[in-house]
DNA sequence: GACTACAAAATTGTAGACAATATTGTGTAC
DNA sequence: GTACACAATATTGTCTACAATTTTGTAGTC
């Protein structure tokens, strides 16, 4: 989806792109089991090529493998995704700092077209759209930053992060709406590098405070946990 | 080696282990080519097994795998550099800051004991042994910040500073001395959070100082750049 | 009747063989 | 003598069959 340009030649990435879809989109629900042979017949490719998949799913936080045991959509912990949040808040401050610097105007254009494009796929709520643009404005402001190596820290924290919403989010969602992604860029636009921080700081912690982290402190993951 | 006990059960962390230290020790020079074949013969190990190893490192930055090509120890850029310190900066910021409200005695105690295990190692000057201690202490800060994701994060940014460091260290180095480490530990120990962050971040900023990076502004990476 | 030990089924992990691709060397034509 | 095309070699990529492990079902015994 991000990297779908990739994915054209790799059928490895087309595989990864499905799964992750199926996730952001809560059609795979976090603790599913992920059987090797089924997948293989579903995408109609080799077992091995799945397990490359599931492997590069799991670098990404996405699945989890536990050894002979198979390979289930990964649970993240509330602390997780708390953690995630701590991680994007100090990653994202990086790159609004470096993009107040070295924005040019054709960047600013190309934000704002983005945003607009959220707007549209808000509007017409077709969840894969609404899902893949609400990360995809964060990596593009990482792309734009001109550092590839942030890009690829902050895509596998957006990856982590449709797990989380999916699997945390609370009913009364306005998710990542392009208000304040507007708000951030428009800061961005006028080199106000202090307002711009703030408000993503801001942006991220709404994004956070709608989750449903707070209730339930420890879901239970064990079933020991969960009966006892 | 940060993961000792994880690679005790599992052959392909030992795989990834040896040839992570090698690189950090400079035994593998960067650029240098990862064939498969000979790895297995050389491990006595699978050649799939070799593969697994190699994807694993490739996900850590340390080799770059090129599509019918093959693996080579990685060479990253003088902006990649600078990138993985930035983002050092920004997640050992948010670490030491975690850890300032939730340090305990006796991770101090802990803390102190790893810098003087460093101190030891410097005289001895075992090589290995500062290379893993000096990454370790980094590591150390995130594992008592108590945050497992932070510490993934981290893990993977100092793998590649350590392969950095090995790719651009000047000759005059005192690398990392655990003067620094000390100094922040003393800052944490007396909950002085400005302090703490400062001292990290000039550290930091003198780890990368110590560094090549000004002066060839974009290494050779290529032949044709490097030959006309 | 319940618990333990054993066996069978299913699923993952591993390895070896085969196919595809890139590189290098050689030969021929101009 | 040089350049291009073709073939040989080496290396990676992929698939299929086999081994190991776990889980589930069953039978026997206390």
């Amino acid at each position: 989806m991000y990297n779908a340009d990739e994915a054209a030649g790799a059928p490895t990435a087309i595989i990864c792109e499905k799964i992750w879809l199926a996730i952001a989109e809560r059609r795979l629900r976090p603790g599913t089991r992920l059987k090797e042979e089924q997948l293989a017949e579903i995408f109609s490719v080799s077992r091995a090529r799945i397990r490359q998949a599931l492997t590069a799913l799991e670098r990404d936080g996405l699945v989890t493998i536990m050894p002979n045991r198979g390979a289930f959509v990964s649970e993240p912990s509330v602390d997780e995704a708390r953690d995630v949040f701590v991680a994007r808040r100090a990653i994202e401050q990086r790159v609004v700092e470096r993009l107040c610097e070295r924005a040019n105007p054709k960047d600013i254009v190309r934000l704002r077209g983005h945003i607009e494009e959220e707007r549209i796929a808000g509007h017409s709520g077709n969840l894969s759209d609404i899902v893949r643009l609400s990360g995809g404005f964060h990596l593009l402001l990482a792309e734009l930053s001109g550092s590839a190596f942030l890009f690829g820290i902050l895509r596998d924290l957006v990856s982590r992060t449709s797990l989380i919403t999916a699997m945390y989010r609370s009913n009364h969602l306005h998710n990542c709406g392009p208000d304040e992604h507007l708000a951030v860029v428009e800061h961005i636009a006028s080199r106000d590098v202090a307002s711009a921080i703030k408000e993503m700081a801001e942006h991220l912690n709404h994004v956070e405070a709608e989750l449903d982290l707070d209730e339930e402190k420890d879901q239970p993951r064990d079933l020991r946990t969960a009966l006892l």
